[in-house]
DNA sequence: GAAATGTATGTAACCGCTTACATTTACTCT
DNA sequence: AGAGTAAATGTAAGCGGTTACATACATTTC
């Protein structure tokens, strides 16, 4: 025997139970909880007076089942620990809801294996489609969301020559852009730190991004000291004070993110360094930390609520089959801040 | 007719196109997806390849219905764009992963009525037990939650008088401790930046908790002056500015988070005040941009990871049933850092 | 060698809901 | 008054899984 509850052998509400005490069918119960003008207003209070005294509330999976439709969409990022999607996924929520979409979020801790699990997990949970972050991923993966021909788009990155949906920026050319105005202030000795870039695809084009501005420069691409480590504040300020130990120490570190950023700044004033007179640091994202830390931060701003705004149209679209994949590469611009200096004297 | 899929008339793998590709009964089919040991090797290699072929993914509707469990877990948080819940939520999340369980979070941007949809959202899903912030609600949602006999443990604060199952802190009585360590500095004309004190318990508990430490020390309450906003850098920084603008303005500024206090501390600097030197501050949680800020922030440390920990077990055990109803009030203490001081001169 | 035991698989009922279609009821129109 | 139409409600067939129970077959036991 399956138990029916989980406590004292009693059961919860189910649609049936509202229809007797309403003395109704089922279908009038369920018709009165989704389309609500085709019943008769004193049976409707009827019912929703049942409602309430059973504290009855739909399963969702029998709806999934017979409706086929769930208004859901999901989203992997990568953390929820750090604020580096939060702007963007909010705003990514908040016009889904203007479309009538509820929002289911899971986070992989940045692992692989983690994420296709939370896919899957989401599609079972009745997810519609699906927001990812970046590009590099299991091919198998790939083949499994147009299997099943789930709407896909990929943020937070934008590669030209994927045919993927996407609506995201190009790491790798605002990066170089940031390089640029770096190497603009006379610096010749870079250290980075960055993400694991075999496993990042969005690390791996800002890193692309500094050498290729460097080489555009004709400079030496053994004058650029990287040090890869996780997105946090203490490993941010652990290679900070890494790559300040080396003989020559380089006279700028660029970080692959503001929390990088942050972490080196506090290990900066730590040792006694003053930014940006002794060394300069640059950051990635411009989140609100960016402004915030003193010196704030030059950084890349990255349009975060216009990417979530716009992913959520493209997945409302394709769910409706109503436009073409649609593959949109957002501006960034260099917001320039005092934590970026010229050269030590 | 109903229409079979989004796109192109094509279906989804179901359980019986696995069984009919693999030549076997779905009841095969199942076992080897939920008890493996069960089915023949041979079989079970010839069923998963089907499984990969198909794209196949179970559809948790249909197993919510037939299997009437889920493991899953649910949270309601007032806000995920900034940082508050984001380290005990990830502790929570943590923990329950540990004990086979998935965590599905919401989000109620600090409103009432969508808190309730989103409980009833989450349980609709499958949550067999509910994490929520604070005790201010609807009686009614108390009552509904009842009758459904769903676990469900109230975070983020402590209240003696109720019985509710709760693993949280005193709110009251760390403001008032950290009132008291402000007064000692010699403070007497006191400003706060607090969330709403009506819907917001946590908010009005650090109110109270300010109001009881200068009345103990038989400080007159019109010496406080309370601004009321929305958690918000801006806010916080508007809010200061309001403050300092008063004919008398006051010595210290105690905020009702860290948010406010860092938007606070940033617009002293914005006005050419000095932090501690002209005015102090004050934040509650001690979340990571505390310490990231110049100067300092002098706050309320919170245990957050363990408050997750914690939380996630008592409802594991209330689900599983091996355990009494759970009541839990950690301990927070006190961040001393810069940005308080001395009144000045 | 027959009975007892165990293992692998199949059959089919059921989970709670939605909705096409059927039925009933109440009006409107000629 | 009878036919025609519209509105409100009911009936019942699935949706895609799980699992109790039945069955088939292989192995052990005496």
């Amino acid at each position: 025997m399956i138990p029916r509850s989980k406590g004292s052998g009693e059961r919860v509400a189910t649609l049936s139970d509202v229809a007797l005490e309403a003395s109704v069918s089922t279908a009038t119960v369920s018709r009165c909880l989704n389309s609500p003008h085709q019943v008769d207003p004193s049976t409707r209070a009827r019912v929703m007076k049942a409602v309430k005294n059973l504290s009855y509330t739909p399963n969702f999976g029998a709806r999934i089942m017979a409706a086929r439709r769930t208004n859901t969409v999901g989203a992997v990022i990568p953390t929820i620990e750090n604020s580096i999607f939060a702007r963007g996924i909010q705003a990514f929520q908040e016009e889904l809801n203007l479309h009538g979409y509820t929002l289911l979020i899971a986070s992989s801790s940045y692992q692989a294996d983690v994420e296709e699990e939370q896919i899957r997990n989401l599609i079972a949970r009745g997810a519609e489609a699906m927001l990812l972050i970046g590009y590099d991923r299991d091919p198998e993966i790939y083949r499994f969301l147009e299997n099943r021909r789930l709407p896909v788009v990929l943020t937070w990155a934008f590669d030209e020559e994927s045919e993927r949906q996407s609506v995201g920026f190009d790491n790798r050319q605002a990066m170089e852009e940031l390089t640029a105005l770096v190497l603009s202030h006379g610096h010749r000795r870079i250290g980075a730190i960055s993400a694991d870039v075999k496993t990042n695809d969005r690390a791996r084009a800002r890193v692309e991004g500094i050498r290729l501005a460097m080489s555009k420069h004709g400079l030496n691409q053994n004058k650029l000291h990287i040090i890869e480590t996780l997105y946090s504040i203490e490993n941010g300020a652990a290679a900070f004070a890494a790559l300040m130990r080396m003989k020559t120490p380089p006279t700028v570190v660029m970080c692959g993110n503001d929390v990088l950023a942050v972490g080196a700044l506090m290990k900066a004033r730590e040792m006694g360094l003053r930014v940006p007179e002794d060394v300069s640091i640059t950051g990635f994202d411009d989140i609100e930390l960016a402004e915030v830390v003193d010196p704030p931060l030059t950084t890349v701003h990255v349009p975060h609520r216009q990417m979530g705004r716009q992913a959520a149209r493209v997945l409302v679209y394709g769910i409706n089959n109503t436009s073409e994949p649609a593959r949109e590469k957002l501006r960034t611009h260099i917001a320039e801040r005092a934590s970026l200096g010229p050269i030590p004297a």
